[in-house]
Formats: C-alpha cells, structure tokens, sequence
DNA sequence: ATGAAAGCGCTAACAG
DNA sequence: CTGTTAGCGCTTTCAT
C-alpha cells in the first residue's frame, strides 16, 4: 500500500500542498472548514507525516541523545523512567545510545548526535572519560548538553548530580555513630572521578573521627565479579570489621550475600550503602542506605534540558540533589 | 560555526557533489586517490553527515523501533542490554517508546514509527493490548515486528517468548516436589494474556496432584502497591500455606520481606518464582526461582528481527526459550 | 572515473 | 485565506 504524501492529499482536495502543510499543523490562517475537510481527508488516507523530510527541511528533530554507559538493574532503569516521565509530556522522543564506558564509543556517538540533528544531549559519561573537549563539537552546534550524575566540572554544560565525596562523608559517619572503629569501604574503579570522590569522603570521616586507616585494610576497590569474592573473603578474614561502607548498589549486592552468608551481617557487623532504593528495600535483614534517586536525577536533568531547549541562552547550572539516610 | 556539507566540499575540491558522496560512501569506481582527497577534507571541515537528508532521499532510516510498556529493575534492563548488544554491531539505532501500559499510547507510538519510517519494531505488549489489529498498518507498510516476551499468537508477526503455561507448571510442581500441600499462588492482573497463562500452569498443576484448590484461597491476583501487603498478611493468617509460587519478579520482591518478617520464610513455607535472577540471587534465604533471561529474550528477538530485515520475505516465527530450575 | 541533473516530502517566504 | 515557488542535503540515474 502506498503511502499517501501531502501532495496526493492536495490534489485530491484540490489544494496547494502549502495548505494541506498549514491545515495539518493547525496554522491560525486556514479556515476552519479548509482545516476540517484537510484532516478528514489526512484520516481517511491514513496520511502519515514523513518526519525525515519535515526535520530535513525544518533543520530540526524533536530528538533527544541519552547516551548512558550501560543498563544495570538499580540506578539506571529509574534514570530512564524519570528522563521519560519528562519528555513524554513534550514532542520530543529520545534516542538511546549506550558507550559500554568505552571512550571512544561515547566519542563516537557525539557525532552520530550531530548526525541526526539532536537538539538536546543527555549525558552520563564513561568511567573512561577524563574530560570533556569531545563535547565541544556539541557546543560549536549551540547543542545544549546537560551531564548526569557522573559530571565533571565545566561551564559549558549544566549538571545534574549529588555531592559524592558529602554523601559518602555522611554514610561512613553513621557508621561511626554506630560506634564501628575498623571500618571497611567497597567501591569501584579507583580511577574513576566519582570513586575518587567517595573514597575522599570516606576517608574524611574516618580522619575526622581519628580512626585507623590505611589503603590495604580499609579499602577494596575495583573488585570485578570475578575475584570480587575471593578479595572480600581474604579482607574479612584478615581483620575484624565491624563497619562496611558499600559505594552503590552494584557493589551491595555482590557483597551482601558474602557477608550473610559468613554470619557477619546484620550482628558482627554493620553496614551502609548509597542506593537508589528501588530493589535494595526488599533485602532482609535491612541495609541501611543513603538514597540516592536515579529518578529524581533523571526528571531535574531533563528538566533542565528542556529549559535549555526552551531558552537558549539560558547558561549552564549546576544543580546539586540533597541525600537523605534510609534505615 | 556553520556545519559544512557535501556541496561544501565539493566546491573546495573542485569535484562534483555526487563524486564527494560516493567517495564516502567507498563507492567502488572512485579513485582511491581521490577517496583520500575526499576524506581527508571531510575530516577538516569536520563534515557530519545529514542523516535527514539522507534517510528522507533513500527512503529509509536505519532505526529501529524498541516499544515497551515501562521500565522496570528486573527484566527489562536486561532485555535492554540484550537487545542493544545486537544492534550495536549493525548500523541501526534504536529509537525507545514507552507505552505506560496504556493501549492508546501504543497505537499513537505504532503510527508514530510509520513517521520515523523505522525498518523494524520490536514490541512487549501493553497489559491493556487484546489484539494485534493496530500492527495492521505495520504489515501494509511492510515493517517487521517481532512480540517480545508478552506476545499473542500471529501469523503476521515474529515471536520469542516462553511457554508461561508450561513454566507455570514446571515451577509448582517444585513446591510439591518439596511436600507442599497448601500451595499460594501470587499474580499480576487477572485480565492479561501472560497472567491467565501462567495461573493456568500453576492451576494445572495443583489438579494434576490432587491438591485443594479455591481461587479465594489459593490465589492472590492484581496486587497493586497500596493493597499488597494487607492483602497477602490477610491470606496469610486466615490459612497455614507450606508453600508459595510468585508470578514474577517484581511480585517476588513485594512479598519476599512480609514473608520473612512474618517468620514464615525460610521455615514455614517453600517459594519459587519465575525470575530473570539479576538481583534476586543476592536474597537470603535464597529463593528458588525459574530462570526467564531477559538478556536471552532481548538477543534472541534482536537476531530474528535482523533476519527479517535481511529477508524480507521471511516468514513469521514463533520461538518458544527454554526455561530452567535455579536453586 | 567523474559530472549533471533530478527529486525525495515538506515548509516558509512571498504574492495575491 | 490560499497558491506559487524554491530549496533543505543527499543519492542515483544517466551521460560522458
């Protein structure tokens, strides 16, 4: 079946294209019987508009680039509900693009979004990002971008995250009002910015409080799922913690299974995580954990997006989301 | 900085627009000399590639369509991962729609692909969805679809999915297996095809061994978030169950702390569930579960999805993935 | 091996 | 209120 186009829907109501274009959008100068017959005639040839060729001539979209690093099952399905929630309410539809926290992919897709015209870049960049000048091309293109819970400082491009080095600084404090004195802390790549920031909050309490510290007992980092149980096992076997400080979710729920099963959680010792809350809530015995919301990332980021969109002079913000405890 | 074009780099290398076009293109009767001239300019004048332009003149788009009732942290992001594990190695792009589980929306989104002149659609069915006649179009237009996980049976479109029934079934006879006699069962919206599928199996089961049955007594349907845990406690108490079969994850996570903060988990009662087992493998006490990957889903109707793209008069398949017993 | 020319479907001046 | 016309950037046929 052929699809109709603008020009057949002219001809057969003896119209000018332009009339039909200006019918179908509601233009205020088209009679409203002109209107009425153009759009009964637009339904009975099931016309569909051909959105390449509009945004073509039109030298717009209405798409949005979200480029994450990857899909997990805690943090980044809330992200994508609240960026959603968002966008739907608009014209806009978001096209998705996953970096696999490879740096050249994300380069990569920077491109392709100046490819498909985007008009607007959501961005949670790769754990192999160091800095953001393969953004530029993006600014050049007067492409607004706003950078995700994984940012790094810029002037350029709003942001959109929570204070990691505070929250972590919080998280471990509770753990000392708990009375813990041989803390642990769990986190990820060490040369990642937001790990390093945990990590610098962490330490800060444990400083704070004059507690013992040192990298070899105190601190496991860049566990893979591979020997992440055998460095866990050794490190809890060497000392007794009586404190552990878990940096995401991930992280918690390969290491809440260790410690339950080696009878140290919830008696001999205590834990902390930061969490977007969405499954972890559901574990018994509970862990505590600082929420940290992928949702409510997800809806400011777009929002603030669309108040780029809206104005595009508007100059970049960096807006930073409270944490609250959870026990 | 204004973005240059092929007629920009025509003009600077005195070549015609169409010579530049195949040279990017790696069209076989230009000139390898020529083709580096051409690059190497494209290169300096950062030239992108207007994917508009291109697609509205080719008549096509390259992107597919990736419709969804809503996102949640057990199944869909794997079935995300799983689908863009395929993809990223075509030249596609996968354009996300939501549908909010609302039929409406998902017509609109049907129509909207039209526009995008999207080549393929993969589909999860909305809860609201009974029928498949809004496809139609997508048929008229010669658009493959293929139904994911929740799926309705077609001659006009590709199937991957599981046999619910049988699953269902498969996962009861496990509880009694372990003895069970008085055997719950924890379910999603009564009117939904997949739902019916599996009480069916469960019910089935229960027959099959003789074992009492009453939908009052033995089945819990329709929870939503508010009522849930009333509900459940009230079952609960008014009857000693030795066992329990949970729906899906999502159910499994609501009910798993009631059952355990009530002491009737481990101890009391046996559970299963049918699960994508991303998260529910770190709960202690462990749950049984029915391995249903979202991952294998996401790929395995990916791959057929591409087949169809590759051979468009492929016929429509139905495949059916095995499920297995983790414990 | 390259060029000339047409046209995809749509919208936005401009004209009346 | 409606029509005429041009052209967005690209690819493809046809010609050389």
């Amino acid at each position: 079946m052929k699809k109709s186009n603008i020009t057949d829907l002219a001809k057969h109501l003896n119209l000018a294209p332009s009339t039909i274009s200006r019918a179908l959008a509601g233009h205020k100068d088209i009679s409203e019987i002109t209107k009425t017959r153009v759009k009964e005639a637009a339904d009975f040839f099931n016309y569909v508009p051909n959105l390449h060729a509009r945004y073509f001539r039109k030298k717009n979209s209405n798409l949005i680039a979200l480029i994450l690093p990857d899909v997990n099952n805690f943090f980044i399905p809330e992200l994508i509900r609240g960026i959603n929630d968002v966008f739907n309410k608009t014209d806009y539809s978001i096209i998705t693009f996953f970096s696999k926290d490879n740096f050249l992919i994300e380069k990569e897709i920077i491109n392709y979004c100046i490819s498909w015209m985007v008009e607007g870049v959501l961005l949670s960049v790769s754990d192999e990002t160091k800095d953001l000048k393969h953004l530029d091309i993006l600014v050049q293109s007067n492409i607004p971008v706003v950078l995700l819970d994984k940012v790094f400082p810029s002037s350029d491009h709003s942001l959109v995250h929570i204070d990691d080095s505070k929250t972590a600084f919080n998280a471990t404090n509770f753990l000392i009002s708990k009375g813990c004195k041989n803390i642990l802390g769990i986190f990820g790549k060490p040369d990642v910015q937001m790990v390093q920031d945990r990590m610098a909050g962490f330490k800060n309490a444990l400083y704070q409080s004059n507690l013992e510290f040192s990298n070899e007992q105190n601190i496991l980092t860049n566990p893979n799922l591979e020997n992440f149980e055998y460095k866990l096992t050794s490190l809890l076997e060497s000392k007794q913690y009586d404190g552990c400080f878990i940096m995401s979710d991930e992280l918690a729920f390969l290491a809440y299974p260790i410690l339950v099963d080696k009878a140290l959680f919830p008696n001999k010792i205590h834990l902390i995580t930061i969490s977007d809350g969405q499954v972890i809530g559901a574990l018994r015995p509970k862990i505590p954990y600082i929420y940290h919301s992928g949702f409510n990332i997800g809806t400011r980021s777009a929002e603030v997006l669309l108040e780029h969109l809206e104005n595009k002079e508007m100059k970049a913000s960096d807006e930073v989301l409270e944490t609250v405890l959870v026990r």
